[in-house]
DNA sequence: TTGTAGGCGTTATCAG
DNA sequence: CTGATAACGCCTACAA
């Protein structure tokens, strides 16, 4: 079956191409006879008639194509990014056209080519970009926004998840429950580079508020694995060797994961170890507020960033606010709020399991 | 900074446009001198040339797009596909344009007329399509290929995820461990509509095949929840229902959940419940091997679908094979296999819990 | 209220 | 080997 363009519209219904353009269009300030308008609506019906989006887009310069750069799929955190994102963009009528870097820098580029050349009317980044030089410059031709940590030095239209606030906000709340001893784990080095640093960095600030000793604050990195790391795995096995690590060898009472996925394995590993129960011995919390911290029991206290209001914006700014234009640079700050669930709790003198003991003397 | 055109860079070459076209494409029948090239090339990245996709896809009819229709982006299973599916069409060259049904009937066939418009060069359905008049119609201009169930009735190209044989993998399993007294538990019908049956179907063909009675196998359907379902909890849910109600109501030894988030759901719910040890007391399986079977201890055995092949073939089958040609249409089984961890193991007389006596009683 | 004509940036045919 | 020139399907002055 070809398919059927204006012409044949316009033909089958005895009337111009121009008049079809005007009436399936609805273009303003023309009026046309109710007779035509029904007969043309006809005839497109009837060819099954579907504008041509080139020719559409080689006139209007406008491919109603979003793109968006996630780094993967496997924190859950994304997908629901990806979905909001997505359908907000299909209720303003734009399509989403999606690039998973896998944190790849050099994808990252590529991608970036890619998407101006699909000639995509708005571009949203989910992660701090490697290539920023690459970005900005593109910026002057695509709007971009970019979802993360706000950099000050960028001259990039950002929506702002705030770490910083983040890590203070959950720190405050351990330390209000009697936490002195906490614990953060991160996951190795490679995978969630800038963020991480945001969020120690606001512990850090309330440690400090707090009037405790810098010690108070133990930080452990998870190795490295060996593994295919695109399943999200290693998150969950950062959880549980830190975990792991810190019942062992440290007092800490409190325990703060990178993310969900990496509370998730801290969790899991408590769970498994059977000496500490969560929250009674450990408390345990996490970021994101993806679906993962509200699975298992206890459900998990997290960060929440209310991630739809966020997207509605990121949206927003691309296609309705005059971002890009003439270098009109927005940053907003989202206002990130602390989900209290119960894997937290207040703080009750642990005692050192048997094998500690040994590390201890 | 205007964007220059296959024009521009001719000007500036001192060559025609035509010339530009065929050296930029290395059209095949065509050769020029040396010199000729270089300065095309030249200049092509000093205007910081990108041809404009819209008036090429106007002469070739290609946009190199891929339509990508998922149900819902919470069950980890979809972000995978999505994310293989979008890696692999990337190396082929083709982007994948993104759309969420939310397993909403309307939202699929407005997404469909959309990637018509968008004129995808074609679609990946991970769902048995609602509207399937419509997708065949489609396909007759665009390929398309379902990843689903195989329904043999349809006259569309498939990639069967062979749900009967999946569930019959699982019960085998579980039988020749020993168990004979088996549960499935399923979501609220709303979700996961015809996968469930097969699988369903699957296990009850074992359970037949070993000769035992029908009443070996209880099935446990949740009520639906009335809070937003868009989050997948209610899949979480589910599973501590079922396993809440089957561990309180009968005597099974061994659980299948419909998917994987059901399975965790129900490990939950026994870990949490405190009076039973998985697997000692009671095996958890589940199917799609997401990284949640993997996530908590014990990991759960599933079902794995091979995806990385599965997504592969599903887009070379859109765009080496001539599906959609001339009604053309493949039907490929997928070979799921069995993957055994930890949640399952051999049987054990179960000791019934306290309150259990009330209800046999 | 309706039709004519030109052009958007490519690709591709066909002479030179 | 290279360069006019004609589509591709749609939008939009401008003319009628």
């Amino acid at each position: 079956m070809k398919k059927a363009t204006s012409r044949d519209v316009a033909k089958l219904a005895g009337v111009s191409q121009t008049t079809v353009s005007f009436i399936l269009n609805s273009t303003p300030g023309v009026s046309f006879s109710e007779e035509t308008r029904r007969r043309v609506h006809e005839a497109a019906k009837q060819l099954n008639y579907v504008p041509n989006s080139f020719a559409k887009g080689l006139k209007t310069n406008e491919s109603k194509l979003i793109g968006l750069l996630v780094p993967s799929m496997v924190n859950p955190f994304y997908p629901m990014l990806t979905q909001r994102i997505e359908n907000y963009s299909a209720l303003k009528g734009y399509n989403v056209l999606l690039c998973c870097t896998e944190r790849l820098p050099e994808r990252e580029v590529d991608y970036l080519n890619l998407l101006a050349e699909k000639l995509v009317d708005g571009i949203i980044y989910t992660f701090t970009p490697h290539y920023l030089k690459n970005a900005v410059r593109l910026s002057r031709q695509i709007p971009i926004v970019l979802i993360g940590e706000k950099e000050e030095e960028i001259s990039l239209s950002t929506l702002s998840l705030n770490g910083f606030k983040c890590g203070a906000l959950l720190a405050q709340h351990l330390l209000e429950l009697g936490h002195r001893s906490i614990a953060y784990v991160m996951s190795p080095v490679k995978s969630v580079s800038y963020t991480r640093q945001r969020r120690l960095d606001g512990i850090k600030s309330k440690i400090q508020e707090f009037g405790l000793p810098e010690e108070s604050l133990k930080v452990y990195t998870a190795r490295p694995v060996s593994s295919d790391a695109s399943d999200g795995l290693f998150e969950i096995d950062a959880g549980y060797q830190g975990a792991e690590y810190l019942l062992k060898n440290t007092d800490v009472t409190a325990i703060i994961g990178v993310n969900d996925m990496v509370a998730v394995g801290i969790v899991s590993c408590i769970l498994n170890d059977g000496h500490y129960k969560v929250p009674d011995d450990i408390s345990v919390c996490g970021f994101d507020n993806t679906f993962l911290s509200e699975m298992f029991r206890p459900k998990i206290t997290t960060i929440d960033y209310c991630s739809p209001y966020l997207c509605k914006f990121a949206v927003d700014m691309l296609v309705e606010s005059g971002v890009g234009e003439e270098g009109n640079v927005l940053k907003l700050e989202n206002e990130p709020h602390l989900v209290v669930r119960s894997s937290t709790g207040p703080v009750k003198a642990r005692s050192l399991r048997p094998d500690a003991l040994k590390a201890v003397f």
